[in-house]
DNA sequence: GGAAAATAGGTGTATATACTCCTATTTGAG
DNA sequence: CTCAAATAGGAGTATATACACCTATTTTCC
């Protein structure tokens, strides 16, 4: 007991010590600074897209998707970087309003995803859309800093999967 | 009918050009890498951070709680670009784990957000493999691009915010 | 001082996300 | 050729997210 309340009072000392260490850095948090750039971009996005129906989430599939047509689940999961099992449910979404399609594959483990002509539509109609919000945040940050976010984005992508 | 079918053959024509610039643009979509990057990175912190029992979330909520209590939901909100609501749920995870206590503030329509001891502790044992995380991140992408990041990030939500 | 407006917060509902564990099919080593 | 390993995918469960709409309280304006 009598060494146990400095030693005990040191522990205290130095934790309070951590923990203002901790106030100071946690605000540089890459990980909550990067979410709450994707909260704050992705309500603008929808909120644009919204006369299209579409999310920027679905946008985004239906995008790549139409870039990789046919394609497998798992090759739009890592294309978008997104785990297998969310691709499947927000591709169920999709199959559910009929803008696309999931067929078996020729190896019959695959399933594979094309757009159909309602998706082909929606997604033409929705191109404006996100052309007028994409060229906003880009005017708004100023094009050479755009780039540049993007390509440390690209990075951050690399970085965080190297492992 | 005959003027028809010259008019809908132009403006499929005019379509596929379109969606043919759609397919080279969309992979630049600012939403889109943000979003992914956020993925990517939530998933490194979150795997780090698991011996701890928190995910990168509910460790932003504690942390900038313990900068700012006590605070109130709105606050939170404001502060980490979340909506109100999806605090409210969040907040209410913590609470049932004990890490953070809701009491009616003064103004009895405000709830006021305090850690607990226990939450405190979590935190404190959370630090460290936070603080290791972060610099793996901070060292694969330099020390200049890491900090060039984070400014253009919270230049976006700037932006994304202004309308 | 009282009613309208503003503010703080929550519920219902829906999408987004991923981990663990499961099945079905294909591939590869012997 | 056969069976174990690898691969493709899905279901159960849990957290994260936000919009529309609701209640309770405070503020403001006459």
């Amino acid at each position: 007991m009598i060494k146990k309340s400095p030693v005990t009072k040191a522990g205290q000392e130095a934790r309070d010590k951590q923990m203002k260490r901790f106030a100071e850095e946690v605000p540089v948090c890459a990980c909550f600074n990067i979410r709450k750039a994707a909260r704050a971009i992705t309500q603008l996005y929808d909120d644009v897209l919204r006369p299209s129906g579409l999310r920027v989430t679905q946008f985004s599939i239906l995008a790549v998707t139409r870039r990789l047509e046919p394609v497998t689940v798992s090759r739009l999961a890592e294309e978008t970087v997104t785990d297998r099992t969310t691709l499947t449910r927000n591709l169920k979404l999709l199959a559910q309003q009929r803008l696309v399609r999931i067929t078996p594959g020729g190896d019959r483990r695959e399933r594979e995803v094309t757009l159909t002509d309602r998706g082909r539509g929606t997604l033409a109609q929705a191109y404006p859309l996100w052309k007028d919000v994409q060229a906003q945040v880009a005017k708004g940050l100023g094009p050479a800093r755009f780039h540049r976010l993007l390509s440390d984005l690209r990075d951050t992508v690399a970085v965080t999967r190297a492992d």
